[in-house]
DNA sequence: GAGTGGTCTAGACCACTCG
DNA sequence: GAGTGGTCTAGACCACTCG
């Protein structure tokens, strides 16, 4: 039964569907269960199955795709992964409807944003000091005990004109050794991408209009629009480091696409 | 062989191992590609098997897990897709190095947002009219022919504040209906969301000095800190709708989560 | 009770790509 | 050439949940 897709009928209904498949299938060497998943996704996305609509069950869809049960499976696993089915014992599968927008958002590095807007890109460290973490930090950090913090204040510059000023947590605990790096040459978030190469990160985005101090060491004028970004990075250990970011106002643009992971709840 | 995992043997560190994976089924009831998944995206993290290191290949896995290839095979392809290995024929399975930061982020309905911030949600046309696209707007809406257009400008407030300026166009080719749509009682959103429910959409982020114009209809003053979203929204005939809402500052803060998914590259 | 999905197995053939 | 992953099958037992 292997190449069976070849041997398809070629009248009805399920004999045009698989051979539309077998065709996807000799340009695109794409696999059944992704040519199945694809077939179906096309469906709802045409409103063919629209939202609450119960699809076939894997027994019909066996037969029409002329493939084994875990075939059809591994195509619905993962259009329920990817937020388009819902499925329910005896109940059946059916399409979701969709609630509000995810999205997969790129956190750009900011060295990298900076070589892409295609200015030379430059660092400076300004300032430098260990402390106790404060209830504040140990609130925004998500710890759970006091720990001592390294804090890094640096901008980076696109060419002449500053693209962002950045004010850095790293927690000690986590990573002592970042009390040994000389920050004036690496970013904070070089060293920690390369040194704490697996983390999970937590993103907050919003605008701000810049206060006095900060704004003076970006060269703007206070209440200059700025995008904030403050990221908290953490893995198995607990939090590692907190991040607080300002963008010039037209300086960084972040692009988040459809998301079809989570896209539904 | 079925219930295998009960008959795990209690010397070795396999044995070790499967008990730890027996115990943590008996409490979650959680499948065995699912507790070799966890197990080994563990081992990631935990920089056990740091960026680059080759893992152990399938039927080692077998061994370690006691179970079937499928079953292996389920779990690694799972971390493929989240972006924590790659794996290529005869080389093998290999511990991805993380670039850059992805994460997955929640579009707000705009009503949503406001009713969760505490305040009454209040919804205002301020002005609507049809119109022949023009070439800025084939340009951002990606249309490859000419439309009519339908342009719906909205305010949305928080209780006595506006939270947001709205201004969207709908491609009448794609949506004609909207035509006949009062837009004073219904904000464009909701019902886009619930005549066209399956789409694709494409956000920019980013922050911006309001221009005076838009300033007064929110009554801000000119040059005050904005969050801006354009986004773009799509099905399989094209594009649906194009908007730009602008956010007081302070307002609207969004969220972005660690993504598994699209880790890689 | 019975329909439906969830998971797992043992085995197979194959494609890719490293060396 | 040979190691490794990619995919598919046919069948099995089971859990859930609808009615």
């Amino acid at each position: 039964m292997y190449l069976h897709y070849v041997s398809f009928g070629t009248y009805g209904f399920e004999a045009t569907r698989g051979q539309l498949l077998f065709k996807a299938q000799t340009n695109e060497k794409t696999s059944l269960h992704q040519r199945i998943r694809t077939d179906i996704e096309r469906r709802i996305l045409a409103n063919e199955w629209p939202p609450g609509f119960r699809i076939p069950i894997e027994q019909e869809l066996m037969q029409e795709y002329r493939c084994s049960r875990m075939t059809v499976n591994k195509a619905l696993s993962g259009l329920v992964a990817a937020g388009f089915l819902d499925r329910r014992k005896k109940a059946g599968t059916f399409v979701v409807y969709p609630s509000g927008h995810h999205a997969s958002l790129v956190i750009p590095d900011i060295r990298k944003a900076v070589l892409e807007s295609g200015f030379p890109y430059q660092y400076r460290m300004l300032g430098r000091s260990e402390r106790d973490g404060t209830a504040e930090d140990r609130e925004r950090m998500k710890l759970t005990a006091s720990s001592p913090l390294l804090e890094v204040a640096s901008l980076h510059y696109a060419g002449t004109n500053c693209f962002a000023y950045e004010i850095r947590q790293i927690c000690l605990t986590a990573s002592p050794e970042a009390a040994q790096i000389d920050f004036t040459r690496v970013p904070p978030s070089v060293w920690l991408l390369t040194h704490v190469p697996w983390s999970n990160a937590e993103h907050h985005i919003d605008a701000v209009a810049l206060e006095e101090d900060v704004a003076g060491k970006m060269g703007l004028l206070p209440g200059a629009a700025s995008l904030k970004l403050r990221r908290r990075t953490w893995a198995e250990k607990g939090t590692i480091t907190y991040a607080e970011q300002y963008f010039a106002a037209r300086s960084l643009t972040l692009h988040a696409s459809f998301l079809l992971q989570a896209r539904n709840g």
